[in-house]
DNA sequence: CGCAGCCAACTACAGATGTAGTAATCAAAC
DNA sequence: GTTTGATTACTACATCTGTAGTTGGCTGCG
């Protein structure tokens, strides 16, 4: 029995995700209220709509023991973060990460520099134990 | 006048796009058969209607000269693979290459190896010439 | 010449998605 | 205590997606 799994998500439920990671928890109204911060404005109830369908997939879970009720994530949005870079490694790419860095580098939106400094972190220790953060 | 982009493609339709790719113009008949050989088998019918959809926005052109029609890429693979990374960055990752490339080491689907095969290429010249053909 | 196939156009349709309105409740303000 | 605001539970619904059936033309086979 391997670790559950983070179902799919839509577009719009992982942006609310995104959210949710940042805030670690939160209700509607905040949920709603950081999302308005960014720009994407929607409406109290549909916020609530996908926090619904969210929770209903198992993707958040609710703490409903006093209202408003609490909303949190289920997955730690690195595994999440890392299923969706394998799937669309997989989908896009035929999974050869070499040709997807590759790209990345032609189209200029990763540097030599950065390139290096990634190999060096992976290598030294020190700079190992940081890493995780970002 | 920037250079047109190609459209929103769905998971359906990418997948067409990626067998026409390969053929580089094909019949109905023709890619529902790749399809096939990829274990995709679809109707005859609906090969033809994602064909037709992907005409209707621009991401193929037909050539109806005589038929069966014949239909082909209007935008060439590596820059639609492009802007699907650069979205997929964007949109997964905030846009934070490098923090993506770290993930595709950490969760070993690329080497360090790999790595520093691809900073050669960068760099070497004749490295660079065989490149895009990958 | 009439039928069998291939093919394109049009139609169908269930399920997913994004977005939100309405109803019912409950608690706080007056 | 009645109105008001917050909150949740339903309901709504237009679109988009994936998948395919139906209709009718044209073409070559017998």
């Amino acid at each position: 029995m391997s670790e559950p799994r983070c179902p799919e998500l839509t577009p719009a439920e992982f942006n609310l995700m995104k959210v949710l990671w940042r805030l670690r928890r939160a209700t509607v109204a905040e949920t709603r209220a950081a999302l308005g911060e960014k720009g994407d404005e929607l409406a109290y109830t549909t916020v609530m709509t996908l926090l619904g369908r969210l929770a209903a997939k198992g993707a958040v879970v609710v703490d409903r023991e006093r209202e408003p009720y609490v909303y949190k994530p289920a997955f730690r949005r690195e595994s999440v973060l890392r299923d969706r870079l394998k799937g669309f490694l997989a989908d896009v790419f035929d999974g050869e990460a070499s040709s997807m860095v590759l790209h990345l580098v032609d189209s200029e939106q990763l540097s030599i520099e950065e390139l290096r400094a990634i190999e060096k972190s992976v290598v030294e220790p020190e700079a190992r134990a940081k890493r995780g953060k970002k």
